[in-house]
DNA sequence: TGGTGCCTTGACCGCGTGGTCAAGAGCGGT
DNA sequence: ACCGCTCTTGACCACGCGGTCAAGGCACCA
């Protein structure tokens, strides 16, 4: 009923004080999800372990739902900056997935919380199609070096959208299972079997049978 | 503090009407915490589906958290039979590897439902301990045959639980983003793709760069 | 010093939740 | 016809949830 809302969502004018708050409830907030679960967490919860008042929240977050979006959309974002940023500059298409697939597991090693509300987020159908959507876009900028590569023949025809599939449910899964399983543990070896299993993929003979 | 408990949880005298009444919830349930999530679906939403008064859940069920263990463990246990028959009388741990890896996405294609469950049940760390361990398990098998063909030098010394994992990775991605993306189309390219792909990494050059 | 927003408080609200239970209904055996 | 047991009913309960709001503090500028 009102016109306040300039570009999208809720927006309100924070001083420096107030973004740093912001930043803190996000923060808090995405630990608390991932630990306990996004519905098991309530809002009491949440505003408790930042040690504020409950209307704190509301003045930030117009919902927990939005709490939970706006985490997953900047995580998403983020998670796209960082692999973008490792293959700037590189031009060979197959240097580009190694690169790709490995600052994309350190991205994940290094914010296993985000990632677990991202799975948590494609199970459920309110959160599933803006997880779906940042899917696509990574699957898409995995799939066009491999195009390119295919297109070169340096890499056996096949549908690129598959094989971009495939690694990301590669580094998902090892991220989720191996590495967050064990944090303190050093990630390195996980993250270079990937890579040879990514790439072995990707490299395979078309015929189902070995040459 | 009473003693009928013979072997786990809760157990009652079933008759046949019993059992399949038990079912029905538990197939009901299956689909509605698929459809709306485990959370937002309520008892009384699961009762109202069935068609009967809320007692009945109580009755067949201790509580709602109960009910989701069974359903995943059962879909488990389901998984991994249908994985064993798949592969039974076969020597050749490849085609091991590739009947697996058939029959699995077949019957998550097939149990799509369940298979989201799963997949939220790991998200959340009151289930996740259960996932876990039949992830371990379903782990475990794929990694002996990998273990033997490596052994007799059929496929490259790696490390079989990280393979057997990435193919985990790849056949649980796949299906849960194409597959079930769109239910009607025929999931065989997919599945045909899943198998060069993995593979693939299984017999990649240990050497990352390509030969 | 006064004033103008940004920020914070926490009691409060309505509601829907998971779970209970006393009271039966239906059915199979005798 | 009766019993005993499995199964069903649905009103009921305490509780904690997401969300609201009138009120007040606090920082910074004039």
């Amino acid at each position: 009923m009102d016109t306040d809302e300039p570009t999208a969502g809720d927006d309100r004018q924070l001083t420096a004080r107030g973004e740093e708050r912001r930043r803190q409830i996000i923060e808090v907030a995405t630990g608390l999800f991932a630990e306990k679960g996004y519905h098991p967490t309530s809002v009491a919860d949440v505003v408790d372990a930042v040690g504020v008042g409950k209307g704190v929240f509301y003045w930030y977050f117009p919902s927990k739902e939005a709490l939970l979006t706006e985490i997953l959309r900047e995580g998403q974002k983020a998670r796209r900056r960082h692999q973008r940023d490792a293959i700037a500059g590189v031009a060979d298409p197959v240097e580009q997935m190694e690169r790709g697939i490995r600052s994309g597991m350190e991205w994940m090693a290094a914010h296993r919380d985000v990632m677990t509300l991202i799975r948590f987020a494609a199970t459920e159908e309110r959160f599933a199609p803006g997880i779906r959507k940042g899917e696509a876009t990574a699957a898409a900028d995995a799939a066009a070096p491999l195009a390119r590569a295919i297109a070169e023949g340096r890499v056996p025809k096949a549908d690129p959208e598959l094989l971009a599939r495939s690694v990301v449910g590669v580094t998902q899964h090892l991220s989720a299972t191996l590495i967050t399983a064990d944090p303190d543990a050093d990630a390195t070896p996980v993250i270079d079997a990937a890579v040879r299993f990514c790439l072995g993929g990707i490299l395979a003979t078309p015929v189902t049978t070995p040459r």
